[in-house]
RNA sequence: GGGGGCGUAGUUCAGUUGGUUAGAACGCCGGCCUGUCACGCCGGAGGUCGCGGGUUCGAGUCCCGUCGCUCCCGCCA
């Protein structure tokens, strides 16, 4: 005997005078005393159980028993229900299945939130998960982010990708993110990291003659949680050696639009549109500008060389967005306070400063009647930052944004370095793997600042999806790479030794991307955070309001791995 | 590390200028009910107002501290 050979959902009015097994949760119970009426849910949906006690006294007895969330298997003849008595809002609405035998195969006890109460605390929908994945969004998140990754390892498997699996356990990488460190006990003081990416691995795949490298891998990483990040998640990662940068963004492009086909969502038009960096961050103030909307900042640098206001005269960069309205003084001053938070020493409204411009600069800005400009002058990148994030602020604070929009784009030609606060000298802009573009590899020592590497970010409404480049495939390239970071020959040997060695070994030109799942599906629910797309994530402290983890272990347990406690730094 | 928001019944929330016994809805418990579908009707239980201190004749309400959750900045090669 199966538990059931049916499913509640998927009833319909052609399965009447069927006998069916139906098992499941009871949704609801009307009780009337005599007739009972039960909602019973599986995964499929919901459809209406009636117990009869002049049909089954027995199963009438067991249906006063139940309560919400009882567990239960029910046998009995689907009907037609009465035309006045067809539910319109149930998809299962025009039969009901008249019960001959009832069993109970779990109780309940009374639930810590109800599920269909919206705006439950989320700790508290974390600590019962497993009640919480029973309500239609997280049974619909949760198959979502199946069916995307589901359609991308399609995608993959028809462009003959091979899914090699790389270790969680690897060697640190103390120039990224903080690492996870994993204590071993046959090494004893000497710590395993866990992987940040597989980056290094599908490299070496390359080198191996992998050719077309996957993996959906997870990555832990040891910093702040977000709205948009967890400690661990899931990248859609792959790598293909031969290959220009156009053949990686074409698979790319594919996985997103297979995803959206399979979610049964309107997928975006291919191609994606390409913004260079140095575009994004002239036109938008930023290197993941969410194109839904417009307010693109202006460049007024050249215009106000000179210029008889003081604040302009000297500037080295000024910029200015041009509002679709007017401000009152208040708000002004609160938009001016708010630039100032993002580091700009002010914000110019241009009507308040136009008596000290000269005709040639006011013809020159041409600002509509009923819009403002706002200006800021600074150093470049103190300008692109603050006018990106004035330009988001109002978008938002405005309503400027189409909500039914989805606007994927690519940005490109990243440079390869940025200034290193942390020790001088240069840093890279993503990883320390990147190839110049052609022409720069020569230059890159002399002239760091100005050397453009084969990056790639996928930008999805101001979302940064993921990231990519072609690779360094030449030792020396690579070396050259390091010794602007700063790294001497020794530190390069000990700490990517390995590297060198592969490129060294007959390395095929290769590249690849990255691209964070959970985001992306997150997105592709619509909704806000990825937790709502995840199983069992972990809130912002960093803690598991499930299982109560991360716990402390007894002392013998980290003598054994060599390790004592010491008071955390403050 | 910094800034903002929140914390009242199992849940979601209300709670006036500081004023008697802190309320509602849903859920829960008991009773009635044979066509309901958010069933209905009657009755009931349920509170360390996050915690600690202070001001006051009197604190859910004001002040200080603290804890938790959350969003953002930093951080996230």
């Amino acid at each position: 005997m199966p538990w059931r050979d049916g499913m509640c959902g998927e009833l319909r009015a052609e399965d009447a005078g069927r006998r069916v097994t139906v098992a499941g949760w009871a949704d609801t119970r009307r009780d009337h005393g005599g007739l009972v009426f039960v909602d019973l849910r599986d995964h499929t949906g919901k459809v209406q159980l009636v117990v009869n006690p002049e049909r089954s006294p027995a199963a009438a007895e067991t249906a006063h028993e139940i309560r919400n969330e009882f567990v239960l298997q029910a046998t009995g003849e689907v009907l037609p229900r009465a035309p006045e008595a067809v539910n319109p809002d149930l998809p299962t609405g025009q039969v009901e299945l008249q019960v001959d035998e009832l069993r109970i195969l779990s109780r309940s006890t009374p639930l810590p939130f109800q599920l269909d109460e919206e705006n439950v605390d989320e700790t508290l929908r974390l600590r019962y998960r497993w009640l919480d994945m029973r309500t239609e969004r997280m049974q619909r998140n949760l198959r979502l982010n199946h069916t995307a990754i589901a359609a991308i390892r399609r995608v993959m498997e028809e462009r003959g990708f091979v899914d090699v699996w790389t270790p969680s356990m690897t060697r640190g990488t103390p120039e990224g993110a903080r690492d996870f460190l994993t204590p071993v006990r046959l090494q004893p003081g000497k710590f395993y990291a866990l992987a940040q990416s597989p980056q290094l691995f599908k490299q070496l795949c390359m080198v191996g003659g992998i050719d077309r490298y996957y993996q959906i891998a997870t990555c832990w990483r040891d910093e702040d949680l977000r709205a948009d990040r967890q400690f661990e998640f899931r990248q859609l990662d792959f790598e293909m050696a031969f290959v220009e940068r156009e053949e990686v963004l074409d698979v790319m492009e594919a996985c997103v639009v297979a995803s959206f086909e399979a979610a049964g969502a309107e997928p975006p038009q291919r191609p994606f549109p390409h913004l260079s960096y140095a575009d994004a961050m002239l036109r938008y103030g930023s290197d993941k500008p969410d194109l839904r909307f417009g307010l693109e900042i202006q460049d007024a640098t050249e215009v106000t060389r000179g210029s008889e206001f003081g604040v302009f005269k000297n500037a080295p960069c000024v910029r200015y967005v041009v509002v679709p309205r007017t401000f009152s003084r208040s708000e002004q001053t609160r938009l001016e306070e708010l630039a100032k938070e993002w580091g700009a020493k002010g914000l110019a409204n241009l009507t308040q400063i136009a008596k000290f411009l000269s005709e040639r600069e006011l013809e020159a800005f041409g600002v509509p009647d009923g819009s403002t400009a706002l200006f800021v002058a600074d150093e470049e990148a103190v300008v692109a930052r603050v006018l990106g994030f004035l330009r988001l602020h109002l978008a938002h604070e405005l309503d400027l944004i189409d909500a039914g929009l989805d606007v994927f784009h690519w940005v490109t030609d990243f440079p390869l370095f940025e200034p290193s606060e942390e020790f001088g000298g240069w840093t890279f802009m993503h990883h320390a793997f990147t190839a110049p573009i052609p022409g720069h590899e020569a230059t890159l020592e002399d002239d760091p600042a100005h050397a453009l590497g084969q990056h790639y970010d996928l930008i999805w409404n101001g979302w940064e999806l993921g990231s990519g480049s072609i690779r360094i495939h030449e030792a020396e390239v690579q070396q050259a790479v390091f010794r602007v970071m700063g790294m001497s020959e020794e530190e390069q040997r000990s700490k990517f030794g390995y590297l060198l060695d592969a490129l060294q070994m007959g390395a095929p030109p290769h590249g690849g991307f990255a691209m964070g799942i959970d985001r992306f599906v997150a997105l592709l629910a619509r909704e806000p955070d990825i937790r709502q797309v995840t199983a069992f994530p972990k809130i912002a402290s960093g803690a598991d309001p499930l299982t109560g983890a991360p716990t402390p272990y007894p002392d013998e347990a980290l003598r054994e791995l060599g390790i004592r406690l010491v008071e955390p730094p403050a």
